[in-house]
RNA sequence: GAUUCGGUAGCUCAGUCGGUAGAGCAGCGGCCUUUUAAGCCGUGGGUCGAGGGUUCAAAUCCCUCCCGAGUCACCA
């Protein structure tokens, strides 16, 4: 925690850095330029060279990277580096003196740039232009070739926390074996948090994971826009909030001497889309609720909401589905693609394990565990259903019987009793702690929510849909209510309760009621949680390792 | 909020029964023109989370607090 400080106050690895960079303008080099033009990355360079001998890479011609230096092995006239770009990497070959070339004349590469090249730092941005080449042991390696060969082009004065090597010693205390251990990557977790820059610099496998987290955005969206949903965008910032409860950030607008909220959800503002004529529309919105932080929340969150005209919840469903089908096989080929080469798997081998992702035959495993019934079509799981399977008939049960079951197991029901309220306690506690595989829990108690339609069959229930995966809520969907009078009613009732001192109740948005008055057509709504999907989908047990920078109290 | 575990060098960690604070990597000074765990020689670096207590002596035992992670609860 408490660093080597010197006088100054920074550490003395800090101070050496600083040294040397003073070192690097005392040799007439600029640590700090403009820039680089190279011609490929490391990725491409190494397709390109990809069961080629020496000679005939050589043959190649001349390419350029840029990167940073991640690894630095020097004997006396010659260094070997590793160099990152873009999260990947490839050596590259350093020599002191001028060594002859295929045509016979020197490359005249190394002299000048040599004693920059020796106090090189591990984080220092580089460029090198140069000849790819294959060591004694068959790494491909970037030469560089000529007095243009190496650029320095950034220099690193804060030492990066590159992983470390484990050493296995046997009884003598000997050293047997050492290997870089992966759960020596830079390992203090809030400081990953903290320093997302730093854990995405020396963790490459932590930068996929966003890697994956913007293919599935990107699978969702396209998804949408091909079944003509149009990308709208509404306001962050609202004088009235609504459309989910829960409570709000306040913040104030100067000018306008106001308070202003920022949004709990977009819901209200596009069903006003769907009034105004747009019959399929969708957002992806940051979403702010002022609640604690848990392994599965984080107080601001990412949402896709898509609201679709003259549809109701079952259509919706189909959607749904198809969506996290979609952008799961979408993770599935990235991740074949990515491990193709450590599993030595042959372009022809990793087309059939595409046709077999494809085709729903490989296994979604979150955690260690399979989910599979997760390409097939998932289960449909009324509230009601679920319960008589544990042997609570909720229409065959008085008030009296209801509250006796609730008290006999010492469950707490918050807020005053309703046959709706302990219906979902009821399911919470025997039902929710069971869900695994992919399950759409459906036809919720009417109390549950207000902007939803009433069962078409059963009165005491709304159309409303919750899919569950790995027992974790992933998303919310409705029959969406379009008629204002009802709708009203029961925005109103929800004010008085909150006047009654309940919290997260929303307050009356008169706007959106108007919006209903005008007409709205029969509409379903959903909202995906992009957040926690991507936790499933990329198999990560907390939802701060899908947010680049997720909310930290301040240092 | 309850509870468990943790906080020792830049990073990852060890530290026995309370007895001069350690290792690897990183750093610094050398040697080494195909290394990749590079190697070899030498070397600097510590408010042991903070405060208090017990003791001749505390990283170690006790108390309080701070910070973090996990679990549960709350929340959704």
């Amino acid at each position: 925690m408490v660093p080597t400080t010197t006088v100054s106050g920074i550490t003395d690895q800090e101070l050496a850095r600083r040294e040397n960079l003073r070192r690097v303008r005392e040799l007439g080099v600029e640590p700090f330029p403009y820039r680089f033009e190279f011609t490929h990355r490391a990725a491409e360079l190494r397709l390109l060279g990809e069961g080629k001998d020496s000679a005939s890479l050589k043959s190649m011609g001349e390419f350029a990277i840029a990167g940073r230096v991640v690894a630095y092995r020097s004997s006396g006239k010659t260094a070997f580096l590793n160099l990152q770009d873009d999260h990947e990497r490839i050596q590259v070959y350093l020599r002191r003196d001028d060594e002859v070339n295929d045509s016979g004349t020197t490359s005249g590469q190394g002299e000048a740039n040599w004693p920059v090249i020796k106090i090189l730092d591990l984080g220092d941005f580089i460029g090198v232009r140069g000849r790819l080449m294959r060591t004694k042991t068959g790494e491909l390696t970037l030469q560089a070739v000529g007095v243009q060969g190496f650029e320095f082009l950034g220099k690193s004065l804060r030492p990066l926390p590159f992983p470390k090597v484990e050493e296995v010693k046997d009884e003598a205390g000997k050293v047997v074996e050492r290997k870089t251990f992966q759960s020596s990557l830079f390992s203090d977790i809030e400081a990953r948090y903290r320093q997302r820059y730093a854990d995405l610099a020396v963790n490459p496998e932590v930068a996929n994971i966003f890697r994956l987290r913007t293919t599935i955005v990107q699978e969702v969206r396209q998804y949408l826009v091909e079944h003509s949903f149009l990308e709208v965008e509404t306001p962050t910032l609202q004088a009235v909030y609504g459309g989910a409860s829960a409570r709000p950030f306040v913040t104030h607008h100067n000018a306008l001497d106001i308070p202003l909220y920022l949004r709990i959800s977009n819901e209200l503002y596009l069903k006003r889309l769907i009034a105004g004529g747009f019959d399929r529309v969708f957002e992806f919105v940051k979403d702010f609720r002022n609640e604690g932080i848990d392994r599965t929340h984080n107080p601001e969150f990412t949402q896709v909401e898509f609201y679709q005209a003259y549809a109701d919840y079952n259509d919706m469903m189909v959607h749904f589905q198809a969506i996290w089908q979609r952008a799961a096989k979408a993770v599935l080929k990235l991740k074949a693609r990515r491990s193709a080469l450590a599993r030595g798997l042959s372009m022809e081998g990793l087309q059939t394990e595409f046709a077999a992702i494809e085709a729903g035959q490989v296994p979604l495993v979150y955690q260690g565990r399979e989910l599979s019934t997760f390409f097939g079509d998932w289960e449909k799981l009324p509230v009601k259903t679920a319960l008589k399977r544990k042997g609570v008939d909720i229409d065959a049960l008085s008030d009296q019987e209801l509250q006796a079951l609730i008290q006999t197991n010492h469950w707490e029901l918050d807020g005053t009793y309703s046959r709706g309220r302990a219906m979902m306690l009821a399911f919470e506690k025997l039902v929710e702690p069971e869900l695994w595989e992919p399950a759409f829990v459906m036809d919720h108690p009417a109390e549950s929510t207000p902007l939803c339609k009433v069962h078409r069959n059963d009165p005491t229930l709304v159309e409303r849909f919750e899919p569950a995966i790995a027992g974790m809520e992933v998303g919310n969907s409705y029959s969406e209510l379009n008629d204002p009078i009802v709708q009203r009613r029961l925005l109103e009732a929800q004010v008085e309760r909150g006047r009654g001192g309940e919290e997260e109740t929303h307050p009356l948005d008169e706007d959106f009621l108007r919006a209903m008055e005008y007409g709205m057509p029969p509409m379903g709504g959903v909202g995906i949680g992009i957040d926690r999907m991507t936790m499933i989908l990329t198999d990560q047990s907390s939802i701060r390792d899908v947010l680049l920078f997720p909310l930290q109290k301040p240092e």
